[in-house]
DNA sequence: ACCATGTATCCGGCTATCCGAATACATGGC
DNA sequence: GCCATGTATTCGGATAGCCGGATACATGGT
Protein backbone atom coordinates (compact mmCIF):
# COMPACT_ATOMS: atom_id res chain seq x y z
CA UNK A 1 0.00 0.00 0.00
CA UNK A 2 2.95 2.11 -0.02
CA UNK A 3 2.12 5.44 -1.97
CA UNK A 4 4.64 5.69 -5.27
CA UNK A 5 7.42 7.86 -5.69
CA UNK A 6 7.45 10.64 -8.32
CA UNK A 7 10.63 8.89 -9.97
CA UNK A 8 8.47 5.12 -9.66
CA UNK A 9 5.26 7.04 -11.22
CA UNK A 10 7.60 7.86 -13.90
CA UNK A 11 8.92 4.78 -14.86
CA UNK A 12 5.06 3.09 -14.32
CA UNK A 13 4.01 6.00 -16.57
CA UNK A 14 6.60 5.13 -18.94
CA UNK A 15 6.21 1.55 -19.37
CA UNK A 16 2.96 2.17 -20.33
CA UNK A 17 3.73 4.42 -23.07
CA UNK A 18 6.32 2.58 -24.18
CA UNK A 19 3.69 -0.48 -24.60
CA UNK A 20 2.25 1.65 -26.84
CA UNK A 21 5.05 2.26 -28.71
CA UNK A 22 4.89 -0.54 -31.30
CA UNK A 23 2.15 -0.34 -34.82
CA UNK A 24 1.25 -3.91 -33.93
CA UNK A 25 0.10 -2.92 -30.32
CA UNK A 26 -1.72 -0.41 -31.56
CA UNK A 27 -3.87 -2.22 -33.96
CA UNK A 28 -4.29 -5.22 -31.23
CA UNK A 29 -5.72 -2.22 -29.17
CA UNK A 30 -7.61 -0.67 -31.58
CA UNK A 31 -9.41 -3.78 -32.74
CA UNK A 32 -9.94 -4.89 -29.05
CA UNK A 33 -11.71 -1.71 -29.00
CA UNK A 34 -14.06 -3.17 -31.79
CA UNK A 35 -15.02 -6.10 -29.91
CA UNK A 36 -12.82 -8.60 -27.79
CA UNK A 37 -11.06 -11.24 -29.34
CA UNK A 38 -9.10 -14.23 -28.50
CA UNK A 39 -6.04 -15.13 -29.61
CA UNK A 40 -6.02 -16.77 -32.96
CA UNK A 41 -8.62 -14.57 -34.01
CA UNK A 42 -6.66 -11.31 -33.40
CA UNK A 43 -3.43 -13.05 -35.05
CA UNK A 44 -5.86 -13.63 -37.96
CA UNK A 45 -7.45 -10.55 -38.26
CA UNK A 46 -4.29 -8.60 -37.85
CA UNK A 47 -2.57 -11.35 -39.97
CA UNK A 48 0.40 -11.52 -37.41
CA UNK A 49 1.57 -15.21 -36.44
CA UNK A 50 0.29 -16.31 -33.37
CA UNK A 51 3.48 -16.73 -31.23
CA UNK A 52 3.39 -12.93 -32.08
CA UNK A 53 0.15 -11.91 -31.19
CA UNK A 54 0.75 -13.73 -27.82
CA UNK A 55 3.97 -12.16 -27.03
CA UNK A 56 2.61 -8.47 -27.52
CA UNK A 57 -0.55 -9.11 -25.65
CA UNK A 58 1.71 -10.78 -23.03
CA UNK A 59 3.31 -7.22 -22.75
CA UNK A 60 -0.26 -5.65 -22.85
CA UNK A 61 -1.44 -8.08 -19.97
CA UNK A 62 1.39 -6.97 -18.00
CA UNK A 63 0.84 -3.21 -18.30
CA UNK A 64 -2.46 -3.73 -17.42
CA UNK A 65 -3.58 -2.49 -20.77
CA UNK A 66 -6.02 -5.63 -22.14
CA UNK A 67 -7.31 -8.23 -19.28
CA UNK A 68 -7.61 -12.07 -20.25
CA UNK A 69 -10.48 -13.75 -19.96
CA UNK A 70 -10.53 -17.50 -20.46
CA UNK A 71 -13.25 -19.48 -22.36
CA UNK A 72 -12.61 -22.67 -22.43
CA UNK A 73 -9.53 -23.42 -24.22
CA UNK A 74 -9.68 -20.19 -25.41
CA UNK A 75 -8.10 -17.17 -23.83
CA UNK A 76 -10.51 -14.16 -25.00
CA UNK A 77 -8.76 -10.66 -24.43
CA UNK A 78 -10.89 -7.13 -23.33
CA UNK A 79 -9.77 -3.90 -23.15
CA UNK A 80 -8.67 -3.02 -19.81
CA UNK A 81 -9.25 0.83 -20.27
CA UNK A 82 -11.75 2.53 -22.51
CA UNK A 83 -9.84 5.76 -21.81
CA UNK A 84 -6.88 4.51 -23.42
CA UNK A 85 -8.53 4.37 -26.81
CA UNK A 86 -9.51 7.89 -25.90
CA UNK A 87 -6.14 8.78 -25.50
CA UNK A 88 -5.06 7.48 -28.44
CA UNK A 89 -7.70 9.14 -30.03
CA UNK A 90 -6.42 12.33 -29.29
CA UNK A 91 -3.03 11.79 -30.33
CA UNK A 92 -3.91 11.00 -33.65
CA UNK A 93 -5.72 13.81 -33.70
CA UNK A 94 -2.67 16.12 -32.41
CA UNK A 95 -0.75 14.04 -35.08
CA UNK A 96 -2.99 14.99 -37.98
CA UNK A 97 -2.77 18.69 -37.15
CA UNK A 98 0.89 18.47 -36.67
CA UNK A 99 0.87 16.74 -40.51
CA UNK A 100 -1.40 19.54 -41.77
CA UNK A 101 0.81 22.38 -40.48
CA UNK A 102 4.06 20.74 -41.69
CA UNK A 103 2.81 19.83 -44.95
CA UNK A 104 2.20 23.35 -46.10
CA UNK A 105 0.96 26.28 -46.74
CA UNK A 106 0.82 27.65 -43.40
CA UNK A 107 2.51 30.68 -41.54
CA UNK A 108 0.67 31.33 -39.03
CA UNK A 109 3.81 32.81 -36.94
CA UNK A 110 5.16 36.39 -37.32
CA UNK A 111 8.74 35.42 -37.45
CA UNK A 112 10.84 34.44 -40.24
CA UNK A 113 11.90 31.63 -39.08
CA UNK A 114 15.67 31.34 -38.95
CA UNK A 115 17.11 28.36 -39.72
CA UNK A 116 15.58 25.62 -37.63
CA UNK A 117 13.93 23.40 -39.87
CA UNK A 118 17.32 21.62 -40.48
CA UNK A 119 16.95 19.98 -37.37
CA UNK A 120 13.04 19.37 -36.77
CA UNK A 121 12.38 17.10 -39.63
CA UNK A 122 10.65 14.06 -38.73
CA UNK A 123 12.47 11.93 -41.47
CA UNK A 124 12.97 8.86 -39.76
CA UNK A 125 9.35 7.77 -39.74
CA UNK B 1 0.49 16.32 -49.52
CA UNK B 2 -0.23 12.69 -49.89
CA UNK B 3 -3.15 11.16 -47.13
CA UNK B 4 -0.97 8.80 -44.85
CA UNK B 5 -2.46 5.18 -44.88
CA UNK B 6 -3.58 3.70 -41.53
CA UNK B 7 -0.36 1.58 -41.40
CA UNK B 8 1.54 5.01 -41.55
CA UNK B 9 -0.57 6.60 -39.22
CA UNK B 10 0.04 4.27 -37.12
CA UNK B 11 3.82 3.86 -37.77
CA UNK B 12 3.82 8.00 -36.56
CA UNK B 13 1.55 7.20 -33.91
CA UNK B 14 3.58 4.56 -32.51
CA UNK B 15 6.48 6.39 -32.66
CA UNK B 16 5.42 9.22 -31.18
CA UNK B 17 4.15 6.98 -27.88
CA UNK B 18 7.35 5.47 -27.88
CA UNK B 19 9.45 8.67 -27.34
CA UNK B 20 6.88 9.22 -24.66
CA UNK B 21 8.30 5.95 -23.38
CA UNK B 22 11.19 6.76 -21.33
CA UNK B 23 11.19 8.30 -17.50
CA UNK B 24 13.46 11.38 -18.51
CA UNK B 25 11.67 12.11 -21.35
CA UNK B 26 8.57 12.55 -19.45
CA UNK B 27 10.25 14.37 -16.93
CA UNK B 28 11.16 16.80 -19.27
CA UNK B 29 8.40 17.55 -20.77
CA UNK B 30 6.59 17.99 -17.53
CA UNK B 31 9.90 20.12 -16.50
CA UNK B 32 8.90 22.35 -20.50
CA UNK B 33 4.97 22.24 -19.16
CA UNK B 34 6.61 24.32 -15.97
CA UNK B 35 8.44 26.81 -18.00
CA UNK B 36 10.27 26.70 -21.19
CA UNK B 37 13.82 26.28 -21.05
CA UNK B 38 17.24 26.00 -22.55
CA UNK B 39 19.49 22.68 -22.63
CA UNK B 40 21.50 23.58 -19.34
CA UNK B 41 18.88 25.01 -17.47
CA UNK B 42 16.98 21.33 -17.73
CA UNK B 43 20.24 19.17 -17.54
CA UNK B 44 20.85 20.93 -14.32
CA UNK B 45 17.28 21.11 -12.82
CA UNK B 46 16.60 17.21 -13.61
CA UNK B 47 20.28 16.32 -13.00
CA UNK B 48 21.56 14.78 -16.24
CA UNK B 49 24.91 15.48 -18.31
CA UNK B 50 24.04 17.99 -20.43
CA UNK B 51 24.91 15.46 -23.77
CA UNK B 52 22.25 13.77 -22.32
CA UNK B 53 19.60 15.96 -22.27
CA UNK B 54 20.25 17.24 -25.55
CA UNK B 55 19.91 13.32 -26.97
CA UNK B 56 16.39 13.31 -25.02
CA UNK B 57 15.37 17.08 -26.60
CA UNK B 58 16.54 15.58 -30.21
CA UNK B 59 13.82 12.82 -30.00
CA UNK B 60 11.42 15.09 -28.87
CA UNK B 61 12.22 17.48 -31.81
CA UNK B 62 11.87 14.97 -34.55
CA UNK B 63 8.34 13.58 -32.56
CA UNK B 64 7.67 17.15 -32.69
CA UNK B 65 6.56 16.96 -29.01
CA UNK B 66 8.97 20.08 -28.75
CA UNK B 67 9.58 23.28 -30.29
CA UNK B 68 13.74 24.80 -30.37
CA UNK B 69 14.14 28.83 -30.40
CA UNK B 70 17.30 30.14 -30.22
CA UNK B 71 18.12 32.78 -28.29
CA UNK B 72 21.71 33.86 -28.80
CA UNK B 73 24.33 31.16 -28.20
CA UNK B 74 21.15 29.09 -26.70
CA UNK B 75 18.19 27.17 -27.48
CA UNK B 76 15.25 27.53 -25.45
CA UNK B 77 13.14 24.09 -25.46
CA UNK B 78 9.43 24.69 -25.80
CA UNK B 79 6.50 22.39 -25.95
CA UNK B 80 4.63 22.00 -28.73
CA UNK B 81 1.68 21.01 -27.90
CA UNK B 82 -0.10 21.63 -24.28
CA UNK B 83 -2.37 18.69 -25.39
CA UNK B 84 0.25 16.16 -24.81
CA UNK B 85 0.45 17.20 -20.85
CA UNK B 86 -3.09 16.72 -20.38
CA UNK B 87 -3.00 13.49 -22.19
CA UNK B 88 0.14 11.86 -19.74
CA UNK B 89 -1.91 13.64 -16.53
CA UNK B 90 -4.96 11.64 -17.80
CA UNK B 91 -2.33 8.22 -17.94
CA UNK B 92 -1.29 9.26 -14.33
CA UNK B 93 -4.40 8.76 -13.36
CA UNK B 94 -5.66 5.35 -14.78
CA UNK B 95 -2.44 4.25 -13.49
CA UNK B 96 -3.54 5.40 -10.41
CA UNK B 97 -7.11 3.92 -10.21
CA UNK B 98 -5.17 0.85 -11.38
CA UNK B 99 -3.06 0.65 -9.03
CA UNK B 100 -5.43 1.27 -6.27
CA UNK B 101 -7.59 -1.89 -7.74
CA UNK B 102 -4.49 -3.66 -7.64
CA UNK B 103 -3.09 -3.04 -4.07
CA UNK B 104 -6.11 -4.31 -3.19
CA UNK B 105 -9.14 -4.68 -0.73
CA UNK B 106 -11.23 -3.94 -3.94
CA UNK B 107 -13.12 -6.63 -5.38
CA UNK B 108 -16.24 -5.30 -6.88
CA UNK B 109 -16.65 -8.62 -9.47
CA UNK B 110 -18.78 -11.07 -9.44
CA UNK B 111 -17.44 -13.45 -10.32
CA UNK B 112 -14.49 -15.60 -7.97
CA UNK B 113 -11.46 -15.05 -10.25
CA UNK B 114 -9.75 -18.12 -11.37
CA UNK B 115 -6.31 -18.29 -11.83
CA UNK B 116 -5.45 -15.80 -14.60
CA UNK B 117 -3.46 -13.95 -11.49
CA UNK B 118 -0.50 -15.23 -12.40
CA UNK B 119 -0.03 -14.08 -15.40
CA UNK B 120 -1.12 -10.76 -15.33
CA UNK B 121 1.24 -9.28 -12.59
CA UNK B 122 3.27 -5.96 -13.64
CA UNK B 123 6.34 -7.37 -11.60
CA UNK B 124 9.07 -5.77 -13.52
CA UNK B 125 8.11 -2.24 -12.93
C1' DA C 1 40.79 36.17 -34.69
C1' DC C 2 40.14 34.35 -30.32
C1' DC C 3 37.61 33.02 -26.30
C1' DA C 4 33.62 31.68 -23.41
C1' DT C 5 29.39 29.73 -23.27
C1' DG C 6 25.97 26.68 -24.84
C1' DT C 7 24.59 22.86 -27.83
C1' DA C 8 24.93 18.84 -30.71
C1' DT C 9 27.27 14.70 -32.33
C1' DC C 10 30.38 10.73 -32.34
C1' DC C 11 32.20 6.56 -30.19
C1' DG C 12 32.04 2.10 -27.75
C1' DG C 13 29.56 -0.81 -24.82
C1' DC C 14 25.59 -2.61 -22.70
C1' DT C 15 20.84 -3.77 -22.49
C1' DA C 16 16.35 -4.28 -24.21
C1' DT C 17 13.25 -5.20 -27.89
C1' DC C 18 11.45 -7.57 -31.86
C1' DC C 19 11.01 -11.38 -34.76
C1' DG C 20 10.32 -16.31 -36.84
C1' DA C 21 10.46 -21.03 -35.95
C1' DA C 22 10.04 -24.66 -33.01
C1' DT C 23 8.21 -26.39 -28.94
C1' DA C 24 5.89 -26.76 -24.58
C1' DC C 25 1.62 -26.16 -22.04
C1' DA C 26 -3.53 -26.03 -21.12
C1' DT C 27 -8.21 -27.14 -21.88
C1' DG C 28 -12.20 -29.77 -23.23
C1' DG C 29 -14.11 -33.73 -25.81
C1' DC C 30 -13.82 -38.48 -26.77
C1' DG D 1 -5.78 -42.00 -21.26
C1' DC D 2 -5.40 -39.66 -26.06
C1' DC D 3 -6.32 -36.18 -29.43
C1' DA D 4 -7.53 -31.60 -31.28
C1' DT D 5 -7.59 -26.96 -30.59
C1' DG D 6 -5.84 -22.85 -28.69
C1' DT D 7 -2.27 -20.45 -26.10
C1' DA D 8 2.21 -19.45 -24.10
C1' DT D 9 7.21 -19.93 -23.91
C1' DT D 10 11.91 -20.75 -25.44
C1' DC D 11 15.82 -20.16 -28.51
C1' DG D 12 18.91 -17.51 -31.45
C1' DG D 13 19.86 -13.69 -34.09
C1' DA D 14 19.18 -8.96 -35.72
C1' DT D 15 17.94 -4.42 -34.57
C1' DA D 16 17.28 -0.49 -31.94
C1' DG D 17 17.65 1.95 -27.57
C1' DC D 18 20.20 4.18 -23.70
C1' DC D 19 24.35 5.78 -21.58
C1' DG D 20 28.90 8.32 -20.27
C1' DG D 21 32.78 10.60 -21.96
C1' DA D 22 35.08 13.05 -25.34
C1' DT D 23 34.75 16.10 -28.99
C1' DA D 24 32.96 18.99 -32.59
C1' DC D 25 30.01 22.82 -33.75
C1' DA D 26 27.58 27.39 -33.16
C1' DT D 27 26.91 31.92 -31.34
C1' DG D 28 28.04 36.35 -29.44
C1' DG D 29 31.45 39.28 -27.29
C1' DT D 30 35.94 41.32 -27.14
Amino acid sequence: MERPTIEELNLLHASVCQALGDPKRLSILYALDERPRNVSQLAADLDLPQPTASRHLQILRERHLVVPVRDGAAVIYHLAEPRVIAILDTMREILRDSLARQSGLVRIDRSPVRHESATSGMEPL
